[in-house]
DNA sequence: ACCCGACCTGCTAT
DNA sequence: AATAGCAGGTCGG
């Protein structure tokens, strides 16, 4: 592998903590492939990304020809020579602040959300520097179907093994290599379902292949991408009616990929967080039904205003956090009792 | 409008 | 060693 040139980015850490935005179950792909050290794929090319308290170090990984093998023949199509000029820094940092919507200031939006809620202002300082990335809705749309019922260590296996049946390679790098993320149209394809099916995807196999199928009548990517210039409910009410879709999911998108920073998914860790410390009255209701959804959705936006989605992502990642201490607390014999009982008050809340 | 069971799979706790 | 329970839900009845 050639020598790869490291840009640097003015961003300091209360800007943008790669650790909790890159680990929060926003993309799946990232990778830690040494301490501080984070690797994935932003369009078509492998990025390598560390930082330090003032800069986000970077480097990309553009496709040679040697690269592009491509296993899949509708992929084939796709793939044209490209010059080996490196992506210039310009541009690679254009893509970088579009991915991690640097044109937003994080201190100013921290800032507010203290103001507006006590709950906040206890976590921020742990969690600050958690950014709502920009992300591809290709991308976003199909790891989402997967993220269904399922854990996020089984759905980054999932992604990924869509990414090595589906995509095109990009890079090996280190005896890793890294693919593109599929085209809605090679998930369309005929046996795409049985495949997945004896891939582990489980009953996500159908609904990965039929909204594939669905997307490919409306007119494919294009249609997809043109979902963003929607408002908020026609862009919630289009994705949904895709299979696999419901409203929580349908949040994730709008809020990830569509623009609409105000979009609250409502998952279980968001129900119990609602119960726990906004909504107390929900402590008693047992399933999610779609008012209450509405309801927890209309009251962080209250709360958090405009950008609630975003302040909603770091409240998430706390949650996340706290739950994943609870498990591995487990190991300490010491703190498995206490351990055991927070996490049936975790569950009560339910 | 709401509730409920079923649903793939792999990891974890018991 | 075997088995129930659960994980960023969705669908159909």
């Amino acid at each position: 592998m050639t020598s790869t040139k490291i840009f640097s980015l003015l961003c300091p850490k209360s800007e943008l903590q790669l650790h909790v935005t890159l680990q929060c179950g926003q993309s799946f792909r990232w990778r830690e492939i040494s301490p501080g050290k984070w690797q994935g794929v932003i369009g078509h090319k492998v990025w390598t990304l560390t930082q330090d308290e003032s800069h986000i170090h970077y480097s990309t990984y553009p496709k040679t020809s040697d690269d592009e093998v491509c296993t899949n023949p509708k992929a084939k199509q796709k793939t044209k020579r490209t010059n080996k000029i490196d992506v210039g820094q310009e541009k690679s940092e254009a893509v970088l602040k579009d991915y991690f919507r640097l044109d937003f200031s994080l201190e100013k939006l921290y800032s507010d959300w203290k103001k507006a809620d006590l709950n906040f202002r206890l976590l921020c300082h742990e969690f600050a520097g958690v950014r709502m990335l920009n992300q591809d809705p290709v991308e976003n749309v199909f790891s989402f179907i997967c993220s269904s019922n399922n854990n996020i260590k089984r759905i980054s296996m999932l992604v990924e093994r869509l990414c090595q049946l589906y995509g095109t390679k990009i890079s090996t790098l280190d005896g890793t290599t890294w693919h593109s993320f599929p085209t809605v149209s090679s998930l369309a394809a005929e046996g795409v379902e049985e495949t997945l099916r004896a891939q582990g995807f489980g009953y996500r196999a159908k609904f990965i292949h039929k909204s594939a199928q669905m997307i490919m009548e409306r007119g494919g990517e294009a249609w997809l991408h043109s979902l963003r210039s929607l408002s908020y409910e026609d862009c919630h009410a289009e994705l949904m009616s895709l299979h696999g879709i419901g409203a929580k999911v349908s949040d994730c998108i709008c809020l990830m990929s569509m623009g609409h920073l105000s979009a609250i998914p409502v998952d279980t860790h968001v129900f119990q967080i609602a119960a726990k410390d906004y909504l107390p009255h929900l402590r008693s209701c047992k399933t999610l039904t779609q008012k209450v959804y509405c309801e927890i959705g209309d009251h962080f936006r209250k709360v958090f205003g405009e950008y609630a989605g975003w302040a909603h992502s770091v409240l998430f990642s706390a949650d996340l956090k706290r739950f994943e201490n609870l498990k591995s607390q487990g190991n300490h014999p010491s703190q498995d009792k206490q351990a055991k009982r927070q996490k049936i008050k975790h569950n009560c809340a339910k």
